[in-house]
DNA sequence: GTCTATAGTGGGATAGAC
DNA sequence: GTCTATCCCACTATAGAC
């Protein structure tokens, strides 16, 4: 099963995925080309397009590649937890899985745009079910009066992907701060604040 | 004095950044051809070249008149003021100029990697000079004992750029939320975190 | 100062050999 | 399954008339 056809050409749309997105994530999608997504595969332009039908499709793909892992790493994060816990392991899920695979949702984040028609409405579609995954964890734990009332809701649930989304345009891993460290900071400044209790 | 050369060509230099920036915004700056920019300014492409040397400078332009104006905005809300009182006209002065010029601040944030050589380093280098900013303002309050010690100076000023900076990608002004409302659910969050003081 | 026309180039995608 | 060669279009930028 290891060395059959199917097999390897998954590893290699795998691998054209990943070096894509580092490229679509440094460069942006538009700026790069498909002579430069084959010479990261080590083929030429022409053998791209025997495993993709398009460059956009490349694009779709690694879109939705990063939606699946984000959605189904916080999905098991929060499973079983409720109120502040719960919200504590959603930063650090979100937190590890976009500095773990930083590229793919950099690509997904800031290159979703230039997907067309029926490939945008799909991811968007999935980008939406992700962000009500995090509307219903904090829902739920301002519920059970975990977190205060005053800032509503739907707010709340976008000013706290802010402070999650944006790491992406800054976070290096040789920055000496790990990914669960920083999640530590973020946990801390979403349920406490910065200004010193008086 | 209203009527001279030199002020009419401004005013047209100051329609062209205002529309570029809008296109740049909405469908990123290599997606947008001169066609497009010249037609937004009501001439056809070739008179496009008597205002800008090259279609990357005006974006260079967008960027740095972005840059200048926040970083005015931001000087002028803090004067005078310290501790938490000078963070949250911070956040109020940043937000009320994102939202309020969120076509050049978007193209600002996203498109900067699209300029070249001594252009970047001329935007890039303000935008450090902005950060630097933001940060002393946030060691200053550090200093004089308003904000807790438990989160570093660093990453501190990373977090509050994240809370601040995503906003562009969602924020319309239909929301039913001013800039105001929004800054002060920011001011909110960032200085008492969402937990119930419990 | 604005136009039309076009030079020049880069790059997405395809054809067809091997 | 990979290559080379190339088609073809879109777009930046320029030339030159008015």
């Amino acid at each position: 099963m290891t060395n059959d056809k199917s097999v390897r050409t998954s590893r290699g749309i795998e691998r054209a995925c990943w070096e894509g997105a580092k490229l679509f994530a440094k460069k942006g999608y538009r700026e790069t080309t498909t002579r430069e997504l084959a010479a990261a595969m080590d083929v030429t332009n022409g053998t791209f397009y025997y495993y993709f039908p398009s460059k956009e499709d490349l694009l779709r793909q690694i879109c939705q590649d990063a939606l699946d892992e984000i959605t189904v790493a916080v999905t098991k994060a929060v499973d079983g937890a409720s109120g502040t816990d719960a919200v504590t392991r959603m930063i650090h899920a979100h937190v590890a899985t976009i500095v773990g695979s930083q590229h793919a949702h950099t690509t997904m984040l800031s290159e979703l745009r230039s997907l067309n028609g029926q490939h945008r409405e799909a991811i968007v579609a999935a980008r939406d079910r992700y962000e009500a995954l995090v509307r219903r964890v904090l829902a739920s734990a301002k519920d059970d009066g975990s977190l205060k009332t005053s800032i509503e809701l739907e707010p709340l649930t976008l000013l706290l992907l802010n402070l999650l989304n944006w790491t992406i345009f800054w976070y290096r891993p040789h920055l000496a701060m790990t990914g669960d460290e920083l999640a530590d900071r973020m946990v801390t400044l979403f349920l406490h604040g910065a200004a010193n209790a008086a």
